[in-house]
RNA sequence: GACUCCGUAGCUCAGCGGUAGAGCAUCUGACUUUUAAUCAGAGGGUCCUGGGUUCGAAUCCCAGCGGGGUCACCA
């Protein structure tokens, strides 16, 4: 199969081609000039001199016909025996489906009305000895997809424009927010505390400092460090790493974006989340703000409904929690309502527990949920009306958590506080519970200015806008299994 | 991690106790304005791996490896 290729490779060699040469002077892509002589009439011939290049991705009668793919699109090459030299003829006999090429021709239409380059000169490229996969149905195999990813990007027009408008989204986000005067900032991924969220950490171990370091499971708490230092509008995208479980939903790391704002709170992280989404949206959807993401529709379009989160679980099961604030009463009414309640939890916890299992998939709309529990928000500060609630929200659609936000915690008292309860929590066997970090403490105590904060995951707003229903179709390359050959 | 489905040619798949198959791709030839080109022929297999049942296993059973899905943890 290989053999055959490489026979051909030799022949070229034999001929004094380069089959790997080292650069290639493009005048042109297939998808401009689609575009450029969209009005060419069937059978018009230009005088129009052109250099494409790209991938042999079809080959009709004995090479008459190539189908030339390169990234903006397809173009085909003609190459009649009697009008092409007989050295550029005998070069392309040996050419292959696979191999890498660069064309010089005239730009014409066939009378059958296909845009075509007819051949004056060809260059190798870069010759490809390996079969590509069935060219009509690309591949199927999903974990040829996900190792193979190059395979994936060749055969498959829609996951190159996945990947293609993953990076409009980034860009996008990026442009929000350098545009209303954020600065991009970068912070650690190696940590010496784990810290920022409820997260299983991977560990690692640096030997120069013979020390033991946590990858990342967020920025936040070093961003609020920049925080404390002064600047007031930063933002950070990168990856985050945590050691759970792997999902359509989830990847052991996974892109996050955090925002934090001085002298701001969470209304403006409200306004600033619907922002940064709807632009997203339209910059990936020709200015629309509705989507369809399978057989539903979803409309962006802001103001997004605010209700709170205890109103929410009111609205479904009728309980109204605020009524319920004893732990052991919230969790009979929890387990009354069919939601199984781990012993010991918090109400916070169960109220948290309760939205997830019961109104969390409902909310397909984008709906800013508000006021999230204390007890599962040990960095947000308090709500002024409620010590039971914070000032804190989590964007949701299609049913998924797309991200927090929440007024951030600047009173290094109450910060220690809920840190000594999360340590309470992990002493009594919760993994997840937050760890102590008393140099962040520190850091609040010489002042943090009250600061608005948001996350948001952007593997799921990718999913959302590329129609995707596996996470691992928005990741080149998701984490899978080592295999040994 | 549990449950469940899947693993056959480079790729897409059929076969599901009795000699290993098709299409695309590859090779040879024909054709030379095709576009999933077409036509004639040829080559190509550790049927994921290892055990077991059986006269006989791709096929049935067990274990392992890899993948998908659901659940659990989570964004």
């Amino acid at each position: 199969m290989i053999d055959a290729k490489i026979k051909n490779l030799e022949a070229l060699k034999e001929l004094g081609v380069d089959p790997y040469p080292y650069t290639y002077k493009v005048t042109h892509h297939a998808g401009d000039l689609q575009k450029k002589y969209e009005g060419l009439t069937d059978g018009e011939v230009t005088e129009d001199v052109v250099a494409v290049a790209g991938r042999i991705m079809s080959n009709r009668n004995s090479g008459m016909f190539i189908d030339l793919h390169d990234a903006t699109g397809k173009i085909q090459i003609f190459s009649h025996k009697q009008d092409v030299p007989a050295d550029v003829l005998a070069q392309m006999a040996y050419y292959d489906i696979g191999d890498l090429i660069g064309v010089e021709g005239i730009v014409r239409r066939t009378p059958r009305g296909e845009l075509t380059i007819n051949t004056k000169k060809v260059t190798m490229l870069g010759k490809s000895i390996r079969p590509l996969p069935e060219k009509y149905h690309g591949i199927h195999d999903t974990e040829l997809k996900y190792r193979k990813r190059y395979l994936d990007l060749i055969m498959s027009t829609e996951s190159r424009d996945t990947f293609r408008r993953r990076s409009l989204i980034l860009a996008s986000l990026r442009k929000t927010l350098i545009d209303t005067g954020f600065l991009e900032v970068e912070t650690p991924m190696l940590h010496p505390i784990p810290g920022g969220t409820s997260a299983k950490p991977f560990l690692t171990h640096h030997n120069a400092l013979d020390m033991e370091l946590y990858l990342r499971i967020a920025p936040e708490l070093y961003l609020k460090r920049l925080i404390v230092g002064g600047f007031e509008r930063i933002f950070e995208i990168g990856r985050n790493l945590r050691n759970e479980g792997i999902s359509v939903k989830h990847n052991p790391e996974f892109t996050a974006l955090e925002v934090y704002q001085a002298f701001a709170d969470y209304t403006d992280m409200m306004t600033l989340f619907e922002q940064l989404v709807v632009n997203a949206v339209k910059d990936t959807h020709d200015g629309a703000t509705k989507i369809t993401y399978g057989d539903r529709d979803i409309e962006f379009k802001g103001p997004w409904p605010r209700k709170t989160m205890v109103e929410l679980v009111k609205d479904v099961t009728g309980i109204d929690f605020l009524q319920i604030t004893d732990a052991d009463a919230a969790a009979k009414a929890a387990d009354k309502a069919g939601v199984a309640i781990q012993p010991g939890s918090p109400w916070g916890k169960i109220v948290e527990t309760v939205f997830g299992e019961k109104v969390e998939h409902t909310l397909i709309q984008p709906m800013i949920v508000t006021d999230v529990p204390k007890d599962v928000m040990p960095l947000a500060k308090v709500h002024p009306e409620n010590p039971l609630l914070t000032e804190s929200f989590e964007i949701y659609i299609n049913g998924w958590e797309i991200g927090p936000a929440f007024s951030e915690l600047n009173d290094p008292f109450d910060q220690k506080d809920r840190f000594m309860k999360q340590v309470e929590a992990r002493e009594a066997g919760d993994e997840e519970a937050q760890h102590l970090d008393m140099d962040y403490v520190e850091a609040l105590e010489y002042g943090m200015p009250p600061t608005g904060g948001l996350g948001l995951g952007v593997d799921r707003l990718v999913m959302l806008l590329t129609d995707s229903h596996s996470i691992r179709d928005v990741i080149a390359f998701p984490t899978l299994r080592n295999v040994t050959k």
